[in-house]
RNA sequence: UCCUCAAUAGCUCAGUCGGUAGAGCAUGCGGCUGUUAACCGCAGGGUCGUAAGUUCGAGUCUUACUUGAGGAGCCA
């Protein structure tokens, strides 16, 4: 006798017919009358049920009828051909082994709930078959992200979670500390004093690792990372958590194109590696999430994306005649109902915006020849926004000297960047693709909560 | 942080003009020989988010607070 997964049943379609196997899972639901009933049954490995057959004959009978969604169970039987026209076969069981049952108060019932609801238990939301099909892609798209860049030689780098540079402004940090809050040790001024700390100086969670792959980038060529996130704002929205993943490559040798051609290649190898290996999932996504994701998707697989200037942007914004709420300013940066303008009504696919005036951008951005711009893209994607940021990096040292000056900022925090420029700087790029955000544009689900098995936002940490 | 909306049974919701609580699903029990969110019958299940106020009387009107959602800002 076989032990199987319904997966395997699957993608070798009635190769197990007349077999005598054995499977494990959870009950979904439970139709029984009188002499016979049906379980369908879903052990994990994949999207689909397996619709099991059980009749009096079993010894327990009686208690199976009663069974409730959620019980857990190992069943063998003989694979059959159903009769049914939702599926192409079944198993008809002689033996079926209670392994847990379910309490009458599972919260899970054979209707759909709402996703705030299911928010409320996250712990039992994967059982669902919306985050059943989202966490399954988020794996998958997990893994497709590093396949890609093995594939082109990329090194993983591991950059700390933990960071000691207090400096990189990227958003409100997490203070990390194991001083006493009641009753912390004091300098002669009364302030805490942090040489006392774990690390004898101020340390958080990390809000990006760009600074330290560049580091490994001056050494590999071609690396990236990939890891978690912290930012501490108080942000309330569909589209920001406080711990999140992002993926951060960066590239020698590399101007800002290469940049723009490395991350299309990128999104578009992810998609379809998802579309290939997540064919039920992804037709449920189209069916119950967002009806237009799957022509979205393969419309993206193949066709160029966008690539437009912020100067050409805020002219094709000023030419549409649409009355937005913010004005179109050149020097400000570019609004929410602007970006979602560019890339859902003038274009409908990904468009890069380029080169955005230097004062609304990060010191660690390549100055353009006309001194106002910056060689930086955002890659903007219907529904979601902004996935992708990214820049071509200042190598010139005396460049980025000034600029740090102009904005302020003090050059010993940053004293290991700056060697880089010192000890056989080259021209390079790199991004950072929010990993959520690219889940949530493949799948179509239109909250970040929903695509992170237990989400961190403000006041949230209950799991 | 700002703006808007919401909160009634385990879930999803209805509740008229202010007059004392309803449905479907779920759950429990019973029925049913091929079901597909099975179907049919019966039953249990409520401090109407919290606190105060107006009123003879508040789920309904007012105020504050709490929680949630959507939008904005910040960003990925």
């Amino acid at each position: 006798m076989k032990d199987m997964t319904i997966k395997q049943m699957y993608r070798q379609d009635g190769h197990f017919v007349n077999e005598k196997i054995s499977v494990s899972g959870w009950v979904r639901t439970v139709r029984a009358s009188k002499n016979f009933g049906f379980i369908e049954l879903n052990d994990g490995s994949f999207f689909k049920n397996l619709q099991v057959v059980f009749d009096e004959n079993l010894e327990n009978f009686k208690e199976l009828a009663k069974l409730t969604v959620g019980s857990s169970l190992r069943i063998s039987g003989i694979v059959v051909e159903s009769p049914g026209a939702k599926q192409p076969f079944e198993l008809k069981a002689d033996s079926i082994e209670i392994e847990g049952h379910s309490t009458s108060d599972y919260p899970l019932q054979k209707k759909s709930h709402s996703f705030e609801f299911l928010r409320t238990i996250a712990h039992l939301r994967p059982r669902t078959n919306t985050f059943s099909a989202v966490f399954r892609v988020r794996s998958l798209v997990a893994f497709a992200i590093h396949r890609f860049f093995q594939e082109r030689g990329f090194v993983y780098v591991h950059t700390p979670i933990i960071t000691g540079s207090d400096a990189e402004g990227a958003g409100e940090m997490f203070r990390v500390t194991t001083l006493d809050m009641e009753n912390p040790p004091r300098n002669e001024e009364g302030k805490i004093d942090t040489s006392r700390d774990f690390f004898g100086k101020e340390s958080n969670l990390t809000v990006s690792g760009q600074l330290n792959v560049e580091t490994y980038c001056m050494a590999f060529r071609n690396v990236y990372t990939f890891g978690p996130t912290f930012r501490a704002e108080n942000s309330n929205t569909t589209k920001h958590a406080a711990e999140f993943w992002m993926i951060e490559p960066e590239i020698a040798f590399a101007d800002l194109d290469d940049y723009m051609d490395l991350a299309e290649d990128m999104l578009k190898y992810i998609i379809a590696y998802v579309l290939e290996n997540a064919p039920e999932e992804m037709e449920f996504f189209n069916k119950f999430i967002d009806t237009t994701l799957l022509e979205r998707l393969n419309n993206v697989a193949s066709s160029d994306f966008v690539r437009v200037t912020y100067t050409e942007a805020l002219e094709l914004l000023r030419k549409s005649g649409e009355q937005f709420e913010y004005p179109i300013d050149w020097g400000s940066d570019l609004q929410t109902e602007h970006e979602r303008y560019l890339t859902e009504k003038i274009f409908q696919k990904p468009v890069f915006v380029t080169n955005y005036p230097k004062d609304i951008k990060s010191f660690y951005m390549r100055l353009n020849d006309d001194n106002k711009t910056v060689a930086c893209a955002d890659l903007l994607v219907p529904g979601v926004g902004e996935i992708i940021g990214g820049s071509q990096r200042e190598e010139r040292l005396d460049v980025i000297e000034a600029i740090m000056k102009e904005k302020g900022l003090n050059q010993e925090d940053y004293w290991w960047y700056l060697d880089l420029r010192k000890y056989g700087g080259t021209k390079h790029a790199g991004y950072g693709l929010g990993f959520e955000r690219a889940i949530m544009y493949i799948t179509g689900m239109a909250n970040i909560r929903d695509v992170i098995p237990f989400p961190r936002t403000v006041k949230t940490a209950e799991f």
